[in-house]
This record gives C-alpha cells, structure tokens and sequence, in this order.
DNA sequence: GCAGGATGATGATTTAGATCAATTAAAAAT
DNA sequence: ATTTTTAATTGATCTAAATCATCATCCTGC
C-alpha cells in the first residue's frame, strides 16, 4: 500500500487538489473503490486501445503518456506527476484508452472507477469545474504540442521540449532527469539519431549542458528564440 | 436574426443537443444574452489569441478551427456544422483562444456568454456530463490528428482527411465541399503543391475523382491501407 | 573480473517533401 | 469582352531529416 495515502483519502497528503472541494462522505465513497498500485520504471499503467475502468492518480514518481503509431513509433503526448491524476478521454466517450502511460520511474498510484468520479462529476459543481479545467488544460497541451511539432524543424521542436521539461515538468533548472534520448525525441517528434544530434549544437553553442543524467539550460532567452523561428 | 432561431432558444429547431437537457427556466437564461451573428465565407469568427467570452454555436453553414503558426503557417484541427458550438478549451483556463474559427461558407451562428453555460454546468448534472463528453472527443480527434501528422507521410495523411472529410464531415460520398486544395494541405500538414501531387496520384490509381468541387472517394478500403501504412 | 544487452554518439547515404519558378485555368471585377 | 486577381497544376531543384551502419560507453548480471 501506498505510504502516503495510508490513512486513506481523507487524510491524503498526497490527493489530486481536484479532490480538495469534495466532502468527508465524498472522500469516503472514493475511499471505498480505491485500489493502490506500485510501478517499477518501465512498466505500463495502461495501454492504448484497452478498455478503461479507472481514474489514475499519481501519488509518487512519473509517468509518460505517449501515441503508439503503426509502425511502432511513438509521441510522447504529456507527463503526469505527484499529485496528479491522469486524464483519459475515453472515459466520457468510448470506454478506451487512447494513449499508453508507462511509469519513467519507481511510480506509486492510485486507482478509483470512473463511474465513483463521473458520479462526483454529477452531485458536485466545484468537482465538475476543476474536472472541465483539467481536461481543458490537456487540450490546450495537445494544441500546443501539435503546433510544435508540425510547424517548427528539429531545433525548435528540441528547445520547446526543453523548456517545457524545465518549466512544466521538473519545474527546476538544472534538472534531474530519467528521460532517454529515445524520450526526448518521442516527445519532439523526431528520431534518436535527430535528438542526439541537435542536442550535440546546443551543447556546442553553449545553450546547454549535460552532466550524466542532469540537463541545465544555460541560454532559455535564446532557446526561446529558436523555438518562435522554428 | 437568424431563421432558424426566430421564436428564441426554447423552440430553436437549431439547437445543439447538449441543450436537450435543459429546463425552460435554463433555456430562458440562455435565450436572455444570446446574440445572432452572420458571417460570409472567409469572415473569422475569433481569433487565437484573443480573449474569449462566448461560446459560440452554429446554427447554419460551416466552420473551420486552426492553429496559426509563428511562419504563417496553418494547422486545420476540425470543423464544426450544425448544429454544434465550438468547443473553447481557454473558457475555463485562461481566458483566451487557442485556436482562429473561420467560416468557410455562409454561417450563422448564436453566441452565449461562457458564464452563462459555466453556471448551466454548475446547476445541470446532465448539461455537465454532455460538455464534458464533448471536450473529450475533441480531445480524441486532437490525439488522432496529431498521430497522423507527425507519423504517418503524405499519402496516408491525406488519405486519412479525405476519409475524415467524407465520414466525419460531410458525412456523405461522394461530397460537394468549398475547400481549397490549401485547406485540404492545411488539414494533412503538408504544402499545397504536395497536396496536389498525392491527389494527382489517388486520381490516378482510381481511389478517388474529382468533378469541380465535387469529390468521391471509389476504394475507401485502399485508402484506409494507404492511412495504416503511413 | 568479464560477457552482453542497452544506450549513446557519429559519419555516410538516401529520400520525402519543401521550396522555387513558371504556366494554366478559373473566377471576379471593370 | 477584357483585364485583373486568385487558385490549381506541373516541373526542377534543394534540403532537412530519416535511415543505415559502425563504434564507443555504459550498466547489470554472472
């Protein structure tokens, strides 16, 4: 079980701040369907295309979200970390998930079926408004991402993936990161061979360093300037 | 004012069918600060970036969505006919669009302020679950496009628009459409001229043929071979 | 310690698709 | 009807980025 949601929900240190307008026999009735769940680094949470059951929320850890394609290539859509839950599209529409969630390290979770949430959704306004905003946050993300990688070329798509590990993922630069290169060209779309490459001038112009598995930005004013040219 | 909408909100033939669930009360508030607009094709609606108070619903005509790129280029992410509103995922985040809604032919459209269905969400469990549905599929064609674009090339793309245009649009094969060859390029991330080509290619093999505006697709199940191959 | 699978790094080659340039066709305006 | 504008088409060229191939480094387990 989880250590910090030992006490369950309503003692939670580690809940979703969603959670944060529901009553004591709210947190109760989320209580009573929550399963807890551990993920080594590697693992998948769920799978694109499988039938969707629960709400995830990450209590610990990171999870990656990505697109499988046909030919076995991916796009890493987002990150969900503590405390987060995960959104899933498919919960309102198909009963599906859309993307696979694979945890990127050690991961901690939290599982509650969709029906408790959807019925939160129904008897509480504040839940409902906090719930639209997140989904709406994701498709400003997917927005965001999708114009990135369509409109911009290989070093602007990698200085958008940078700042936005920097500022929206680890908030915190230098920072600490489990992500291959294989990741970090998933998430600019783009191939490892690409992603090592451009990484290789930024190091050379001195826009970044790497230290092992430690990426400072050391010029974001000019990696914000490739990103508008594209 | 708009035909269709003649004797207000409650008798609107019109209406989208998330306002089925409503009251005559809630239709009521509605219909209070609902405004008629009329726009010629190639008029904007909004504009990404600019501020948001509406939501916007079309009554007749229809739209097209786009993200603009910094080197003016131009990213189709969907249409909306009627009778539908234009999802607005800034509404409950910051305020402002993300994306620049064109008409593409003669359109009508009633405009709601976003407080007003904000509060419909709030006091209407069935009005809440119907938006969030809606927000869900859009973020489902987001993730579909976007896997499109960054993974498939310019075949398949354009394989997967003519397929989205016929099924999901036009809802009819073959089908009369105002689209440029630009737009079709807009909406498979690709430039004009490779658009052509892949046309001039599919007219070829005999998948699909065009007559003035009209377009027919003859192998849907070739087509959908190009769309998986990539 | 060493073997062996993963990850990272680089160079050589190929190619999909953009860009550029020019022509044709169609529509709108005078 | 004739000019002007706008959209569609086609070909030639160029280039960004993928692919392919090789080699260097790591870790991880024996």
């Amino acid at each position: 079980m989880n250590k910090l949601s030992n006490g369950g929900c309503l003692h939670c240190k580690a809940k979703s701040d969603i959670f944060d307008h529901l009553s004591e026999e709210e947190l109760d009735r989320v209580e009573s369907c929550r399963v807890s769940m551990h993920y080594r680094a590697g693992e998948i949470v769920f799978k694109q295309g499988s039938p969707c059951y629960d709400f995830v929320c990450i209590t610990s850890g990171l999870v990656k979200l990505y697109i499988e394609g046909e030919n076995d290539r991916r796009l890493i859509i987002g990150f969900v970390k503590p405390v987060d839950y995960i959104f899933v599209p498919g919960a309102y529409v198909d009963k599906r998930h859309h993307y696979t969630a694979v945890a990127c390290e050690e991961t901690s979770a939290c599982l509650v079926e969709t029906e408790v949430l959807q019925n939160l959704v129904n008897t509480n306004p504040e839940f409902a408004n906090s719930f639209i905003k997140k989904i709406s946050s994701q498709a400003i993300s997917l927005i965001t991402q999708i114009a990135s990688v369509t409109q911009k070329q290989i070093p602007g798509r990698m200085a958008d993936t940078l700042i936005y590990l920097a500022t929206k993922v680890y908030n915190s630069n230098p920072f600490i990161t489990s992500l291959s290169r294989q990741d970090l060209a998933d998430l600019s779309g783009m191939t490892k061979e690409s992603a090592i490459r451009v990484l290789k001038t930024f190091k050379d112009d001195e826009l970044i360093v790497i230290r092992g598995d430690e990426i400072e930005l050391l010029n974001i004013p000019m990696l914000e300037t490739i990103s508008r040219n594209g």
